[in-house]
DNA sequence: ACAAAAGTGTTCGATATACACCCATGT
DNA sequence: ACATGGGTGTATATCGAACACTTTTGT
């Protein structure tokens, strides 16, 4: 069998959370095609280049951001969805508090976040990645400890609720909420509160461990 | 940024049970590299072929196989895993009743099931696919009906119990199985009779659907 | 004093698990 | 008659869901 040579890209969707708003990093393309348009934040592969190293870089360049969560999240095919003709696609899905989000953006491609509700009209297929984005970072939340990466250091309870909350887009349980992920065991709670607000102060709590871990169940 | 081109694979998982084990569909290699060693089917993507329908044409050129259960698994980068260069690879799994398999087997490339439990020296890394696969097929299982695809038309309650025994390893509490299985609303039970063996018969049950689907919980 | 979020237990229903005996058939 | 898998119910433990009031601070 003869080989064919095709062009890949890779594609991130990023997401953060924002003035308690999921959002999403857009660039918008100086290029043809759809030029103009809102787009994910991707480029082709160079010579040799493994996607998740072509994925990093373009979080670096495009988005101007460092290290952070990142996992694949599907293969798309070019045919039909590229007007430049048959481009493979390689989808990653990043996670970032708000604090790290373009630290140095590339200000010519005006990277931005965006409302997820209230997303523009989108190049290519960009909005079918970003609600499979969606469903795989719900999925993710339901067995992992992934939502560690969408939080700062230092935290409370409140706002890892809320984090919740505005992901699966519903109301959760005080009570129940804490006595379950207290059992977790994924986080401690410092000495230190959470002052300067006109409450009671909170306790701040920080997780046990940053680093990616299956969980038996979840929510 | 200027453009590159990557050769690209779609290899394939298959899984079937035989004789009450586990077994994977492996060819021969009769090319370098890894030449006369056990690996996935696989091959090129043709020109401006999507990934999925090179799969679809492995599966039936090089497995000698039609129509069955197939997703994409994941894709590998090719840096340092493939002696040919620069080679990305994008992984499906597959899943047919022992009955559908081999029909037009393509004897050249030898194709042959193996035990999981006892896999031959692979070529490349397929090894590591090979787990890749197993552990998103079990995960499969507990919240999908996907389990349709790995038996025949009518099956026995002991039939679907020793499959999912047989994936995850583990005995299950018979009685239980039944009510959890039959809560589910996936399968009917037929008016036949398993008979010719030489036991009391067990009624025959076929799935009310056979589309993929997703539960709320299974196992 | 009051506004605002922090923090805390118990009850109830649903679900999961453990467990043992009789039945229908072929030989 | 007996060997073999087929078929069935109950009791207990565990988990998730619903629910309201007191506490602590800043203004």
């Amino acid at each position: 069998m003869s080989k064919f040579y095709q062009s890949v890209t890779a594609d991130i969707v990023i997401f953060t959370i924002e003035n308690d708003e999921l959002k999403v990093l857009l660039i918008k393309r100086v290029k043809k095609p759809f030029k103009n348009q809102w787009a994910l934040p991707g480029g082709f592969l160079l010579e040799n280049e493994p996607p998740e190293k072509a994925a990093l870089r373009v979080l670096r360049d495009k988005a101007g951001m460092g290290n952070m969560y990142m996992e694949q999240l599907y293969t798309f095919p070019g045919s039909g969805r590229d007007p430049r003709g048959n481009v493979i696609t390689v989808t990653y899905f990043a996670l970032a508090p708000i604090n790290k989000m373009l630290a140095k953006p590339n200000k010519g491609q005006n990277p931005t976040l965006h409302l997820l509700k209230k997303l523009p009209e989108l190049a290519f297929d960009h909005e079918k990645i970003i609600d499979y984005a969606l469903k795989r970072l719900r999925s993710k939340l339901e067995y992992t400890n992934a939502i560690y990466s969408l939080l700062p250091k230092y935290f409370t309870f409140n706002h890892l609720q809320k984090t919740y909350e505005l992901i699966f887009g519903r109301k959760l349980d005080k009570r129940n909420f804490r006595k379950k992920f207290m059992m977790l065991g994924l986080i401690k709670s410092t000495k230190k509160l959470h002052k300067g607000i006109r409450q009671r102060p909170a306790q701040l709590y920080q997780f046990t461990s940053r680093k990616p871990t299956e969980l038996k169940k979840f929510f």
